[in-house]
DNA sequence: CAGTGGTCTAGACCACGCT
DNA sequence: GCGTGGTCTAGACCACTGT
């Protein structure tokens, strides 16, 4: 059903290209996991040449309705599983729900582990001096075996010397960062979270594995105690994967 | 200093001007504002075809660093002022924080007023059998007379028939749906927010006037009284101009 | 008008997956 | 080996912005 030769069509043949493949994919004509017609194909089916044909399918790409794979060919995009990151009113403070830990059920990968000097916006946000000893680490999430959280958290290291949290061979810490807190004797009472949502980074698409076309949440995350904020995350997700999910009481 | 012969380098060409022009932009080499050399320029630079030239530009594009404009050039792109849409525990109930009516500063369009069957997935978010009528309603949001928010909400049409709640021209309501539903008796407790993130659909590039490269937050909120949900609604917001602020009491 | 990016053609060679 | 998508060339014409 592809008009080959239609002139009075204003828009790029690009355009119409896409637009045609779009609707069969919104329709269900072609469904998820279902290959595209060939690029050979649509150029026959178009009457155009190959440039416009792969106009079209980057443009699909970008919006995160396909996925092409050099030599096999392109298929509409799976919806794949989307997961909860709950921040639930937090209401038992012995379940560490909140630190997604549980919810990519066990795979963690440590990525770093190491007392440092904190940098500019980390110590702003603990309300501490520019350049005030953190523990900083960096972890790598796994869900099917597939990344899709790195996290950056900071904690003063003043807190945590000496103590167990300080060893790495303890990570996964059963319950989070709540729970970990809890064990320094921090009593979290709030939590703040600035959420924000962008296009990876080059690096962020490799450690992330994304394809192109999904963007990622880049979460800024604050633990407070009583008095004092006692740590502070940036969580980069892969945005395909999870739906953060809020429960907020109303006072 | 672009080296113009490299064959050395495994990288596709278009990789690799996309990489010179990416650290360029992060340095500050290239400051948000500036123009990116001409097309014929790099062409000229880097000894390649015009086309992996555009290869890289369009990838560049798609990481949402660089705006191009017919005739006039490529420019990095100026972070737009970020705002905040937050959900503040609401700890006073007569400021209407919570409803980014206020944070959006005024403009606000109304694209629909009108009472309808629930759709299932509304009927479900709101615990009512299918069909029942709701008073549906679109909103789109502007900012600096950009459009930033799309709004479709959703009130059982049983609580506000007769109210001055029924009436359009009451738009936009002071205090946001949090008073509003005040105002017919409900008391909010707890909302429950779904956050998603995506590309956008066509339509919403359009409505939302979005650059390519944007994604979109995809939020479904729900306002939830004692007993039973009063208010659904969803949100698609253009991702470079807000930052959702929460602030989550731990109990 | 000259210069810019947007679109398109008609070829070519390569890398990869499958059979 | 053959078909797939990935990359690249060397042209062409158009639409738009500026002077």
């Amino acid at each position: 059903m592809a008009p080959s030769i239609d002139s009075a069509d204003p828009r790029a043949v690009y355009q119409r290209i896409a637009h045609d493949l779009r609707t069969q994919i919104l329709s269900g004509d072609l469904p998820p996991g279902s290959a595209l017609p060939s690029e050979t194909e649509l150029v026959r089916r178009y009457g155009s040449s190959r440039g416009p044909v792969r106009q079209a399918i980057s443009l699909l790409r970008s919006e995160g309705l396909i996925d092409s794979h050099q030599g096999r060919g392109v298929f509409v995009r799976q919806r794949p599983m989307t997961r909860r990151l709950s921040i639930e009113g937090v209401a038992d403070r012995t379940n560490g729900a909140l630190d997604s830990v549980e919810d990519v059920d066990g795979q963690l990968e440590v990525l770093r582990y190491t007392p440092t000097a904190a940098p500019a916006e980390v110590a702003d946000r603990l309300a501490l001096p520019e350049g005030t000893r953190v523990l900083a680490r960096r972890f790598r999430f796994f869900v099917e075996d597939r990344p899709a959280l790195l996290s950056d958290s900071y904690i003063p290291y003043d807190l945590v010397k000496g103590t167990p949290v300080e060893d790495p061979e303890n990570e996964p810490w059963p319950g989070g960062m709540l729970a970990q807190l809890r064990s320094l004797g921090l009593d979290v009472r709030e939590i703040t979270e600035d959420v924000a949502t962008r296009t990876p980074t080059p690096d962020e698409l490799h450690e992330l594995g994304l394809r192109p076309g999904i963007p990622v949440f880049d979460v800024t995350r604050t633990l407070h105690a009583a008095d004092r904020p006692v740590a502070t995350s940036r969580l980069v997700i892969a945005g395909d994967r999870y739906v953060l999910s809020y429960r907020i009481p109303v006072f």
